[in-house]
DNA sequence: TTGATATAACTAATATTATTAGTTAAAATG
DNA sequence: CATTTTAACTAATAATATTAGTTATATCAA
């Protein structure tokens, strides 16, 4: 299966995700993408069905990166601590990588079944880690919601650039997280915990 | 000034929103926009520099009517009422205009100024809301980016369907105000302003 | 080793796009 | 009514995605 050029379908994505994230989700072409891996354009259609499908498959590659790092984020950690750690990790991630951050909230075509699949194990990790507040299951469905939009509000906000330059983005990024689980502990208060403490800010 | 069709900037920028509402952002092009008023792609270029200028002119258009729907929902009333008739009118606002929303928060062409006094304009109105709950201005500043985190975030996940569908929207949605809104409380008590019932879900 | 097959590259061509240059005609203005 | 401004036009170009058809290379069975 090895062939001519040694260009398979990782390689392509590969060098995509490096063109986007350098450069932008909109100024990812065939004509670059294939001088990058030094082949013309057309040859690229042996690979993949066009533009769109590259997109789609970069929305992959990126939402299973997401959910790598949000599982490895969560991992031995509970409650506060793992929501905190998962919203770090999250900021770090669309940060570290913008074009696939970015790639990874196109609107997915409909009957994309892998896409839909991947982004339910995220949902799913972050409702497994809301389990500890034992909230009635809707509810754990809203604050999984508002955790998202939180995040991915914040994340796009930043990377359009948003926000003022007045105050450190960092320390409101924490403040935003702290204040939803404050939120939480007086809305669904489990014994044992007192909604108090928790507003140290600051992030690694 | 009326010229021989009777085409102004007006009439482009209103063209061209219906079709980013309709057809979505990334199906404007000179081509269906000339059609649409019924002249020649190039004729354009009499009014506007280019495609990218229709855009920043449309993002400038839809901040300005964000910001004015934004303030009809916040005059005459105060704290968690202004700031929950904020968020319900931002959101009608995402839900209405899906195309105008999805480009006033393109990336600002650096040294537009219309576009940042307009979005600052918008950021002074929420700070001057939340001005009620007496916090220090840097924690105003924190808590107006979450407010924006999560309306946007939510307007744009909920745009690119990237909720299930198992529970309401709009239930969702006035809870992760109300979440916001209990975490407010409880950081930064006033006398006279305990953090209890503020809980009804459900939406206009 | 060799011949057959699959495949990944290629060239050539097309349609669509944004954009520029140069032209024409209509409206506005004196 | 003459002049000037301007908003439309046509023609042309460069970049794009994509398709069709071709060639050359690697794989594999005999």
């Amino acid at each position: 299966m090895t062939t001519r050029n040694n260009i398979n379908l990782d390689k392509i994505i590969q060098a995509a995700a490096e063109i986007i994230d350098v450069h932008g989700l909109e100024n990812l072409t065939l004509s670059n993408l294939s001088q990058k891996l030094k082949i013309r354009s057309p040859s690229l259609y042996n690979h993949i069905k066009g533009l769109q499908d590259i997109r789609r498959l970069l929305s992959l590659h990126g939402l299973k990166q997401l959910l790598s790092v949000l599982t490895r984020a969560a991992v031995g950690r509970s409650s506060d601590e793992a929501m905190r750690e998962m919203a770090k990790a999250y900021l770090r991630f669309a940060r570290k990588h913008p074009g696939l951050y970015e790639v990874t909230h196109m609107a997915p075509s409909h009957s994309d079944h892998d896409l839909y699949k991947t982004g339910q194990e995220i949902v799913d990790l972050v409702t497994q880690v809301l389990e500890a507040y034992q909230m009635e299951p809707t509810d754990t469905i809203h604050i999984a919601r508002a955790f998202r939009s939180q995040l991915h509000g914040f994340a796009s906000l930043e990377q359009r650039r948003g926000f003022g330059m007045s105050v450190d983005l960092d320390d409101s990024f924490m403040h935003m997280i702290d204040t939803l689980l404050a939120g939480l502990h007086v809305r669904y208060p489990k014994d044992g915990q007192r909604p108090s403490a928790q507003f140290q800010t600051g992030q690694s």
